[in-house]
DNA sequence: TGAGGTTACGCCTATCGTAATAATG
DNA sequence: CATTATTACGATAGGCGTAACCTCA
């Protein structure tokens, strides 16, 4: 798991499309399609359903969802916390 | 910042030592000397004082270990969580 | 057949390990 | 000089983009 799996797996499960979380993230469309993939292979769990007008959270996939914003503000805090720390250093 | 930085940093944290943390986590010495430096460097802070001894944690580095204990922890329970859901999906 | 998502394939960057180089007590 | 961290450097793996392919309404 990586955090770029993670900002893809929200972007994808906010848009419903593929293709449009890749435009919004500035990424082609594949890369978004294979870490999806290599995200649900790890965790042993389809986090989508695929249809045929784009992709749908799943009940894991929604499981996965509330999580993976917490660890994403993690990330953003403890960055914050740190420049904010710098100072104090 | 990844988690394998995360990872890598909790445990010179813990050590005391790139050394001794590379060993624990079955990598090579400059693997982790590395992934400090290029921490600390988007961070913008030392995370660490250097001794001749080992590393010890800055002040920096003592705030940023809370946060990335909770990242990690995070990581694992979204996994588990989605194991878990797995079988009720 | 059009609107999506996925697979194939070649490139490129990031990371690794070994070896060499500091630095400090 | 022993101990520990860092830098150099070549090799490799993982990620990306383009292009080709599949699937379903």
């Amino acid at each position: 798991m990586s955090l770029a799996q993670i900002r893809y797996f929200i972007a994808v499960a906010e848009e419903g499309h593929v293709g449009r979380a890749a435009h919004g993230l500035r990424v082609a469309q594949p890369a978004v399609s294979r870490q999806i993939k290599n995200l649900e292979d790890e965790l042993g769990a389809l986090l989508f359903v695929r249809t045929s007008r784009g992709m749908q959270l799943s009940s894991s996939g929604r499981v996965f969802l509330d999580h993976a914003r917490g660890i994403l503000q993690g990330v953003e805090h403890a960055a914050l916390a740190v420049r904010a720390s710098r100072s104090t250093s």
